[in-house]
DNA sequence: AAGCCAATGACAACCGATTGCCAAAAATTG
DNA sequence: CAATTTTTGGCAATCGGTTGTCATTGGCTT
């Protein structure tokens, strides 16, 4: 039993030449026989396929890439490994990359335009391609980069670089209309990353929509889009005298929920908050978040079948180089009608 | 601007043995320079650095992984990425390795033990090592792939096999004491996965415990570790009669919470409840969670540490090939004193 | 000044595949 | 049946590095 055929792993994986050695043939032949059917006599294929399998043969990766030019591996970039929103886009970039027969390498940017250049450098060779979130290069250097490899952005608008984004701004007017129609008419917008351009079309699409509705929408912030933001974010909302507010994302959302709730201030009944995303949590934090749901895991998924058309052109599958996700407003109980009177919350 | 030295990439990344031809040496004395420091005269190593980083040369790292053997890879394979818990292995790997300069690939094998049997076949080729969640591998299996490459799993307790385990059962039983000293005398186990040793380890430990406390600790189940499992966890747990729950993992929980909501049964009041993991929302669910702690992350990173003193025995920085990490209760708003009188919850 | 040794850089083989080109064998054609 | 075309497999170069071996150089010892 310590040396059956099927558990016998010799301690040097198999190589091509193997194969090629057990069957009487050359190298080149069996590397034909297994990537380019046609080019080999059927029989003489089979025979290398049984060689291959009785050797337990598989393709060394490195060697492939090197000869081939291509690794079958995509890097994704997420700027912030400990936002659960980047985990639902890595689930969706996985699911469809693995379908697709890559290989996904996984990095961390620590919100650096540092690391993410040299990354992207890097990457450029070690991978056919790169799916980018949350940016913090420059136009000039994110147009560039394009140039210089297959790269997809999630949720950065830039001209000539194909991209996948999340429309947030279009949900978020519907949830002010939700606030509007409870009765709210003074509205904050608790701001994120300036650096963010959803955060800007965000705020964008807000101030312009508030003004057409004749109620105020103020900005506050900005805040970092992280739980622990909220509590700087749910005091400034409370001074700030507004009744509702719609937050960056629901990370910060929940966290205000829960500043709010440490300082006995009632939601919905006091203060509507608005989150955006629909993250993990958002359906069982108390109160559930009223939310802009996104597909995230689609844009994941989007992305990639984005970038792989741009790797291998001929497979015409998703020609477009800007593809727009619809979002919606999630109505659960973070929201509800304006209170009477306008209360004096700042105690 | 156009052309602009800092700006020109050129189409084609510089090789080797460009640098050398700028410099008037060979590829082989390039590489030493950068590779071996002390092996070429320093004057010639200023030389060469500096037309390297005009030339913005940087290694193939397929070729340096083709000659090399070594590809500064490093595979993780988690069970389920849609799995919370994964996520903080995820985040602690990272971490950990972007530190030691290695790069992350991230597979998910779907819980099937096929999929995780061939990927890692693929890996040993491809990464220099391999960290295993939740494996699904027989023993036999699981020891003969450590043998063929350095590996580390999460939460298997395997001879030979090098590991970091979670010790949840003992703070599993501080659970068990938290919930007998608030006065509950029967209380039940939601059962995970009979794959999963942590599972076993887990009941193990808590119907030991009960006996000696004499107290009773029945077992239900098993459930999927999801959220949607919650459901059947929390009707199975209401018709057991117990007085509180101790569940497989936080997902688990948190679902069992908004189920018994949406019965109507009051948690803690009628109910206690108790997780386990303490994941990203056990703390902000409603009522907030009550669960053994466990330093996931940590896990993430222990791991790393332990495989990359596998991959280059000469650093010898953690030479013990199992680590356990202790775990804690962390007592929230799920667990109270038992209800008087053992009441009718079941309608 | 002869002899020795360490330092330094070049040469060439090698890692494991792919692929352009060529020659032998087989099949087709007139 | 000879001439031509197609099929099939081998040879060797190549991808971009690493590394063992060797020859040269210069410094040092005695």
């Amino acid at each position: 039993m310590s040396d059956s055929p099927a558990d016998a792993t010799p301690r040097r994986p198999a190589t091509i030449r193997d194969v090629a050695a057990l069957c009487g043939v050359t190298a080149s032949t069996v590397s034909r026989a297994l990537t380019t059917p046609g080019r080999v006599n059927y029989r003489t294929r089979a025979r290398i396929e049984a060689a291959a399998s009785e050797l337990n043969y598989i393709p060394n990766a490195q060697a492939k890439a090197l000869s081939s030019g291509r690794t079958r591996t995509v890097a994704v970039l997420v700027a912030d490994i400990t936002n659960p929103f980047y985990f639902d886009i890595i689930r969706g970039t996985q699911l469809q990359l693995k379908a697709a027969g890559y290989t996904q390498l996984l990095v961390d940017t620590e919100e650096s335009e540092e690391v993410e250049a040299n990354t992207l450098e890097q990457m450029r060779r070690t991978a056919d391609g790169v799916i980018l979130t949350a940016s913090q290069l420059s136009d000039a250097a994110l147009v560039a980069a394009s140039g210089r490899m297959p790269l997809v952005t999630i949720n950065r608008d830039m001209a000539g670089v194909p991209s996948v984004i999340l429309d947030t701004p279009t949900a978020t007017n519907q949830a002010l209309d939700h606030l509007i129609s409870l009765g709210h008419s003074r509205i904050a917008y608790l701001g994120g990353p300036e650096s963010s351009s959803s955060n800007m079309r965000r705020w964008a699409a807000l101030s312009t929509a508030g003004r057409e509705r004749d109620v105020d929408v103020v900005r506050l912030g900005p805040f970092a889009p992280r739980t622990y933001s909220g509590a700087a974010a749910a005091d400034a909302l409370v001074h700030s005298g507004a009744t509702a507010g719609i937050a960056f994302n629901d990370l910060m959302a929940i966290g205000m929920l829960q500043r709010l709730h440490e300082r006995g201030v009632q939601v919905p009944e006091d203060l509507s908050i608005v989150g955006c995303d629909d993250i993990f949590g958002a359906d069982f934090c108390s109160p559930p978040l009223t939310t802009v749901t996104a597909p995230i895991e689609q844009a994941g998924r989007v992305a990639v079948t984005m970038l792989l058309s741009q790797i291998s052109p001929g497979v015409g599958l998703l020609q477009r180089n800007q593809e727009v996700l619809p979002t919606y407003l999630t109505v659960r109980g973070s929201t509800g009608t304006a209170p009477a009177g306008s209360p004096r919350l700042d105690r």
